[in-house]
DNA sequence: TCATTGATTTCA
DNA sequence: GAAATCAATGAT
């Protein structure tokens, strides 16, 4: 056993690539229970376990950000799965989200909740989430990435939340995923 | 239910 | 340039 013990992880393991480039209807329901880990600049560490994801899944799906095109602000989505998308809405709020799939295959698993803090814009606000976040790489960087604690999730589906604008079938796909226990 | 808030996108 | 849009939250 190696006890050294640095500012990287090792209790529990740091999920990698091979995960992240699975179809995101994979991914987002496994990222339930799955812990998320930031490092704040104090060197405080956060971990919560994730409750709530979404997927949105290439450029057929006309809810996805990338649905019409590789922009500067979706380009991230394009790249293997592993990396982290944020964005800004309703000038307030930054939502996070972890690129899934293949290069060239535009998905994203949209975090919706971790534990005590429900919501999309209250856990990055919580997590101190930003811009700066746009573009790391969840399987090499040193402030953000997800753990696998061995944790076997159930949980629900729901069409997803906010997205009346994409229109049918989009609109009642269940593809939101609620963690149950 | 509605005000807040600003980047992105769309229309000229 | 200007206007409309938006994967939300919290106060009323």
């Amino acid at each position: 056993m190696v006890s050294k013990k640095s500012d990287e992880t090792y209790c529990g393991k740091r999920l990698m690539a091979d995960f992240y480039e699975q179809d995101v209807l994979t991914v987002a329901p496994s990222l339930l229970g799955k812990i998320l880990v930031v490092k704040q600049p104090s060197g405080d560490v956060l971990r919560y376990k994730i409750t709530e994801t979404e997927a949105y899944r290439g450029h057929e799906d006309r809810a996805c950000h990338a649905s019409k095109g590789k922009t500067r602000r979706t380009e991230v989505m394009f790249r293997r799965g592993g990396y982290v998308y944020v964005y800004f809405v309703y000038g307030m709020y930054w939502m996070l989200n972890v690129v899934t799939g293949p290069e060239n295959e535009p998905q994203a698993a949209l975090i919706r909740g971790i534990e005590g803090y429900e919501g999309p814009g209250r856990l990055t606000r919580v997590l101190g989430i930003d811009g700066t976040f746009y573009g790391e790489d969840l399987t090499s960087s040193k402030r953000i990435w997800i753990e696998d604690n061995g944790y076997k999730a159930s949980f629900i589906t729901s069409p997803r939340i906010g997205i009346n604008y994409a229109g049918q079938p989009w609109v009642d796909m269940p593809w939101r995923f609620i963690l149950t226990a």
